[in-house]
DNA sequence: GTCTATATCTCGATAGAC
DNA sequence: GTCTATCGAGATATAGAC
């Protein structure tokens, strides 16, 4: 299919250059049709990042555990996602190529950011309610805190890694869920 | 002076919508010159960009004291910084769309983020590696990855609070830091 | 030191042939 | 469904008047 054959160029020339600064002809051409042909399947520059991030979405694709049953799953959930990115270096520096670009709200993938942040943050921060609720967690345990924190080690180690890829980001993600377990909680561990 | 105005449009036009995003015209005119008067003292637009990060690391001029007088001195002085930041959004502002664009190796600015990275990442190692050698933070600590860990929270959390001013990137940081002496420091604390 | 003027290029988008 | 052709706008950069 072209329109796909055109949807990969544009993932990869977007994580590489960013959005502003890649051209519909420059996709065209690493698609191998006109810039004309191009503009038949994505009529408009916002139509074809809004198919990319779609993209980025469905491989990205969060089938995050249930809270409630395992205490921190989702911590956990996060440290295997880690891991898997260490071996998908193109979608990891699109989302960072993205987030960089789209902090501000004029920007076409502001809206996405945002939905992005929100579920993310909402799911690690419901699941420590629930292991709270269940006596896994302490309740003092500072449930917005404690995700807001994960998340920006997670985002943070994406950029690291992608300047040099022998950070383990697995590895120090894993030390630090580790450490939440001990201090917050309630199950005495090794 | 005309070329501080130039130079002040820069940073702001840069920081809201990234350096790929942002024209020369579009300077020039925020800074009520015409875009050859702006060409005069920035003969290019990569000039311009050195001069706009020479900037911003001279407001972040990190007098980071001594390592191995206090304890944990450069992960506290990391706190205020944070704390500082709240104060001066266009800064973090510009960091951030920097971060996102320079991690393209192509990109004029990949040079200046290489290196502000390894400054960073070398002081925290170094504070750790201090107080290992005065007998503050137990030998077993991963001086590594814990200042990849400090650094990635710090660069995390300034995406959210740009999305969100509530986010209290201090707070966070601090009670990471604060765990960091009770997990790994060696002096008894309450 | 700032301007006008211009050269050269590329952009995103559209119209219409086949 | 892909092409050629073309539009108008805006980009960086340079040359030269004042």
């Amino acid at each position: 299919m072209i329109r796909e054959s055109a949807l990969r160029a544009a993932v990869d020339l977007i994580a590489r250059q960013g959005f502003a600064a890649t051209s519909m002809s420059q996709v065209a051409e690493a698609a191998g049709i006109s810039p004309s042909g191009l503009a038949h399947h994505f009529p408009s520059k916002k139509a074809l990042l809004g198919a990319v991030l779609e993209h980025r979405d469905a491989i990205d694709s969060d089938p995050s555990p249930a809270p409630g049953t395992v205490p921190w799953c989702a911590f956990d959930h996060l440290v295997e996602v880690a891991g898997l990115n260490m071996q998908r270096r193109q979608i990891v520096q699109l989302y960072t190529t993205m987030i960089g670009e789209a902090v501000s709200p004029d920007h076409p993938a502001h809206a996405w950011m945002l939905g992005h942040y929100d579920a993310v943050h909402t799911n690690l921060a419901a699941g420590v309610r629930a292991d709270q609720a269940n006596g896994h967690i302490r309740t003092d345990a500072p449930a917005e805190q404690i995700a807001r924190e994960v998340v920006a080690i997670m985002d943070g180690l994406q950029v690291q890694w992608l300047l040099d890829e022998s950070v383990d980001m697995k590895a120090i993600l894993h030390m630090r869920v580790e450490q939440l377990k001990t201090v917050w909680g309630t199950t005495p561990r090794g």
